[in-house]
DNA sequence: TTGTATGCGTTATCAC
DNA sequence: GTGATAACGCATACAA
């Protein structure tokens, strides 16, 4: 009768198998220290004979190493966070790494509790896009007992971390120049923007400095719509601050609602800040019964998938996601595997470009 | 100086800084055996104050247990999958339990490399959507070694596994008596069918029994084309072989160009295998310049996200992604919370139903 | 109720 | 080159 748990050959099982020491096994199947060729063959075929897979709990006993990392994003489901996910497993898989994946919901408890978890499984490292700017002492935490972390897309701005995000500002800007190059001059823009009040929004809007290459402090619909703002000011044109939707929570019901009362001040096109936004955008726009382009251009910055299928076809700022989930997983492996030349723990933080998609969805005026 | 490696605090440190024995220190911090309310008190302090996170690997060593999964699908970024991936994430979630993830791009030498390293990592049990029915030595191993395996979507028929998944054949016969229904005699079926050789499509359409309750031993395309034929013998409509495309790979240009060959036959209608095909199949309709619904109907077998923004949206058969990851789930969890009373490995096939969505892109004749 | 001792499967440190 | 043996961090049987 074969027992209840599942068996596995240990290295005791191989090393009685070939005749040898479990010493002697255990540097012919891990690759490290001298072994004999004819007992390194004899051992390699017991071990193939039993199956022998080597226990990494075992391992990462002793190394505090556990070949995997923990990734957080908010919504599994999201095509842009798929996207990356992919990218990310993929390149791991090629490293000998595995990932661990939560989803948050856009819940900060939730992912405390992740955090909890990959330090429990001892992770050697986390890519995070995180839930709440505000706050994030589980992420400090996390750093600060030794961990490391990459931020992507969103990014807390003070906590060491190594960052890997698209230019938003620069990305954001050129898309409002093409719009601006057909000749619009009233260019909505629905971003979540939650960061900003509604009240200080002018002011805002007046505080944005021409350049800025510093680390941009802000949600990455803000760091979009000061892009905006720089194609507007570069052109010389005023920004008509009924144009700018700020749905305060992310989600296409809200982004939906407040296009409706953006398309109200008669825009001749729009820009969304994200592919949600471009999600709530287009019912309104359906429900408000526009024609894209000849009653409304649009640019939605996210490429989903479905803007090729729509009629006309929607011109798109595309994500580099798979270069984003390359360069974090990237950074990360490249940590776990050094040396003990204690290097000087320096944090990376990449910016990417995207690139626009032309299509058909912009109507010259 | 802080050292190169993290350094976590063990039960050693907490039942020194609380002053009682490490086991003590255990029971008190992993709920098992007495403990003293006051001594539990300190040692929860203690705890605390170091930010003590037990070390599931050493945990993992002495139960055999890893509190992790392992999952394995062909893409993560395809709609289908990250979907069903999130329900299984979030349930595990909600069960302690961590998920690994895999992405094999439909190459089977990747799988093998994911079960092996899920054997290494002693997962608890395995979610898969496997590559290739014909090559499935490898899971019959992980399965012979004790390992419990619930297949999704796609069914290795002479494994010993579970199996959660849509009732293919009855899912797609609904699909095509609603285009039946509305006058619809000439359907066209765009499917991957690699395992009908082309020769015997005739054959194969004149083998279908009009019921089997029986585990179909086949792909998801080839049970969908069960359905399409049950429907069409009920009815009395003969079927005409040229209206069934065969890509033979799953890949959406594949679908499109078969697409246009049963496009060239004149149908009135049709019917994708899935997400993929549907991709390619509208590529094809654009392509032939046909208009939908005048020109053609149009069911897509998979609702992706962008068929409701197309104009018009476009009638679809949703798979039910959320319950099919958490039935999987739920069978490993119950599996691995299983107590010592031997139960006698049961192997649960689920099979579950979808709606119809309909919108518009169905015309009556 | 608490403490002591032993083992899980590897790797590392020594002698041989 | 090879083989004992001691860790790694936790859980468990058993003694106190």
């Amino acid at each position: 009768m074969p027992g209840n748990k599942q068996k596995h050959a240990t290295l005791v099982d191989v090393a009685r198998a070939a005749n040898v020491s479990v010493a002697t096994a255990g540097r012919a199947l891990g690759n490290y220290g001298y072994v004999g060729a004819e007992a390194k063959d004899k051992i390699l075929k017991a071990a193939h004979a039993l199956n022998y897979r080597k226990n990494l709990a075992a391992q990462s006993l002793i190394s505090g190493k556990a070949k995997t990392f923990g990734m957080i994003v908010s919504d599994i489901g999201i095509e842009f966070y798929s996207n990356i996910i992919k990218s990310v497993v993929n390149y791991c898989r090629g490293h000998g790494y595995c990932v661990l994946i939560y989803d948050t919901h856009e819940s900060v408890r939730i992912e405390r509790e992740a955090l909890a978890i990959f330090q429990q499984h001892r992770v050697d490292g986390i890519i995070v896009s995180p839930a709440d700017f505000r706050n994030a002492d589980h992420l400090r935490e996390f750093v600060s007992s030794g961990g490391r972390v990459v931020q992507i897309d969103r990014c807390v701005p003070d906590l060491e971390s190594d960052t890997v995000q698209l230019d938003n500002r620069r990305a954001a800007r050129e898309c409002t120049r093409k719009l601006i190059a057909a000749g619009h001059r009233r260019i909505g823009y629905i971003g979540e923007l939650s960061e900003i009040r509604p009240a200080s929004l002018r002011k805002f809007m007046a505080t944005s400095q021409p350049v800025s290459d510093a680390r941009q402090p802000f949600a990455p619909s803000c760091q979009r719509l000061f892009g905006y703002l720089d194609a507007h000011r570069e052109a010389g044109i005023e920004v008509c601050p009924d144009l700018i939707g700020r749905t305060g929570q992310y989600s296409d019901g809200a982004a939906c609602k407040e296009t409706g009362k953006v398309l109200a001040h008669a825009p001749t096109a729009l820009l969304t800040a994200d592919g949600l936004m471009t999600v709530g955008a287009f019912r309104a726009i359906r429900a408000h019964g526009l024609r894209i382009p000849e009653d409304l251009s649009f640019i939605s910055f996210d490429d989903l998938d479905w803007l090729q299928f729509v009629d006309p076809p929607v011109t798109a700022f595309a994500h580099p996601c798979s270069r984003i989930g390359e360069e974090a997983a990237r950074i990360l492996i490249k940590w776990a595997n050094r040396g003990e030349d204690a290097s000087p723990l320096h944090h990376e933080h990449v910016r990417l470009a995207g690139s626009l998609i032309e299509r058909e969805s912009i109507r010259m005026l």
